[in-house]
RNA sequence: GGGCUGCUAGCUCAAUGGCAGAGCUGCGGACUUUUAAUCCGUAGGUUCAGGGUUCGAGUCCCUGGCGGCCCA
């Protein structure tokens, strides 16, 4: 500490970094390492505990490890140090440091040069303290990595801010943080094991775009050089995977990430990642049955039940078969009067303005159909629910309703209030799809920055056939929202936000 | 987009328009069985930024930045 005004260390540091960073340098005067090159680790933390469950109090077993991890706890006495280390899976560790097995120096540095917050290798017996705590007796310490910022404290919890700022540091300290890591990786894999299982093949598909397509959003525009012409980022991979069922790839999936040029709030990601599969001669009920099962493996795969347990403790149960309803049946239940796709424009516009909806005039019948819809029915679709059987003028990529003139056959599953995924059966005939494709045309021109535009390519490709087919989308960071009943910003490990 | 609201020490938070504080963290010391160790001592501030009102602004007003909640 003798060198506190040394010109390297900045001095219009916070104080706590300025020590840090002196302690940093008298690693290096000593001629020792603050930033080990590695450390022969013989065990992590959770081996060490799985092998000795239940030690004796004060017992020693005799059985030398090195153990690795970061001190997220130090308790020193004069001649007997404790510290918690904790490893990257969150289990923590008790490690013990006596003036008799390290002796002066190396006891008086560990005093001296250990912060929360470093991460330190140690050499020693497994023994169990006079206390029954199972701990690594150090017969040697070392610096594996100093750390030149304070971790916030321990015991109250972090800001939502800087917990998504600086996930690093919500990783280090919230086990939930690390819980969602690892539930999102299982369930992303459950999803792969899936449909491969079912005998699908998994491909990419262009995130770049020259023409974007497959849903109704606003895309992100770039420039790409090489043609001196703007590309777009994708907002749906679907019609790139029905190419890859025309061209005889009958049962495909994708999961990446799609990006949409839209509000950046606590409930919306411009990029997140989606599944979509697609299955050559199934339908929108057979999709549906699908998309059930792959969400009910996944929830057996993080939870091993199909009732899964949120983050507030309250069980949620996706099991068995899950409830169907039809939009128009749903919203004449809610108004207590009969609605269907005939009914006019000005009676859903009465009905609107019954019920507090305000109504864009931009708005075709289908969509304030809709509309009312997720105004007074959806906060009521907690159990999982599919929504069947939509107006055919906001659906341009699916096919006509089997019986019902006017509707498309697509479904929206609704689970906790909020929609997980979609699926249809596929449009498939390249002339109503032209037609469909003409009228977003004309309704960009009207000014709907969501419209679709017209894709030749794809038009060309539905010229060639395609078979058949049911279709599903599904966000990952909706799944793990409906997996959890965390929100999305909990979901995503680094969400976009404003800069600082 | 509209309304409400927050931003103060490393972290979490206090402070009628009148000396900017606490706990933990940090630093110095004591302690060979601690578990958020304890005990003694001590340091740490551009109160988000800029402007205004006032004898005096963390506090009141205006503009901007970054959040949160509610509404559309």
């Amino acid at each position: 500490m003798t060198d506190q005004n040394s010109p390297e260390i900045a001095d219009d540091l916070p104080e706590q970094m300025r020590f840090r960073r002196t302690k940093r340098e008298a690693i290096l005067e000593a001629g020792a390492e603050p930033y080990a090159l590695t450390y022969p680790r013989t065990a992590t933390l959770a081996e060490v505990r799985a092998k000795y469950p239940s030690l004796e109090v004060d017992e020693q077993t005799g059985d030398m490890v090195s153990v690795t991890g970061r001190v997220m706890f130090v308790r020193n006495t004069g001649k007997l140090c404790f510290a918690t280390l904790q490893d990257g899976d969150g289990t923590q560790l008790q490690i013990m440091l006596s003036l008799d097995k390290v002796g002066p120096e190396r006891l008086d540095d560990w005093k001296k040069l250990v912060d929360l917050g470093d991460q330190v290798g140690v050499t020693g017996e497994v023994i169990s303290s006079k206390r029954g705590e199972l701990s690594v007796l150090a017969a040697e310490w070392t610096m594996t990595s100093k750390a030149l910022r304070p971790l916030p404290v321990a015991h109250k919890p972090m800001g939502e801010e800087t917990r998504v700022r600086q996930r690093y540091v919500d990783l280090i300290m919230r086990p939930a943080a690390r819980d969602m890591v690892r539930n999102r990786a299982t369930a992303v894999r459950s999803l792969r094991d899936s449909f491969h299982e079912r005998g699908y093949t998994e491909v990419e598909t262009p995130m770049l775009q020259l023409v974007h397509g497959g849903a109704a959003a606003r895309p992100f525009v770039t420039h790409f050089n090489a043609l001196d012409r703007d590309v777009y980022l994708r907002i749906a991979p679907e019609l790139f995977l029905k190419r890859c069922v025309v061209g005889g790839i009958d049962k495909v999936f994708e999961i990446n990430r799609n990006f949409r040029n839209e509000g950046l709030d606590s409930s919306h990601s411009p990029e997140f990642a989606m599944l979509e599969f697609y299955q050559a001669y199934a339908d929108y009920n057979v999709m549906a049955d699908l998309l059930r099962e792959v969400i009910q493996e996944a929830a057996m795969a993080i939870a091993g039940s199909h009732v899964v347990t949120l983050h507030d403790g309250t069980e949620f149960d996706l099991g068995g078969q899950w409830r169907s309803v039809t939009v128009f049946g749903a919203l004449s239940e809610a108004l207590g009067e009969e609605v269907n796709v005939n009914t006019s424009y000005e009676q859903l516009v009465q009905y609107a303005e019954k019920h507090d909806l305000a109504v864009d005039p931009k708005w075709i019948p289908g969509k304030l159909a809709e509309e009312l819809f997720e105004k007074l029915v959806q906060h009521t679709l907690q159990a999982p629910t599919f929504v069947r059987d939509y107006p055919e003028d906001t659906s341009p990529l699916v096919r006509a309703h089997r019986s019902t003139p006017g509707l498309v056959e697509k479904w929206d599953l609704y689970v906790r209030g909020f929609e997980l995924g979609t699926g249809y059966s596929e449009l498939v005939d390249p002339v109503i799809q032209r037609e469909r494709f003409e009228l977003q045309a004309k309704l960009a021109q009207k000014g709907d920055a969501e419209a679709m535009p017209l894709d030749e390519d794809y038009l060309r490709a539905l010229e060639y056939g395609l078979a058949p087919a049911g279709g599903v989308g599904m966000g990952i960071d909706r799944l793990m929202m409906a997996l959890t009943g965390l929100g999305i910003r909990e979901t995503i490990l680094f969400p976009l936000v404003r800069p600082e």
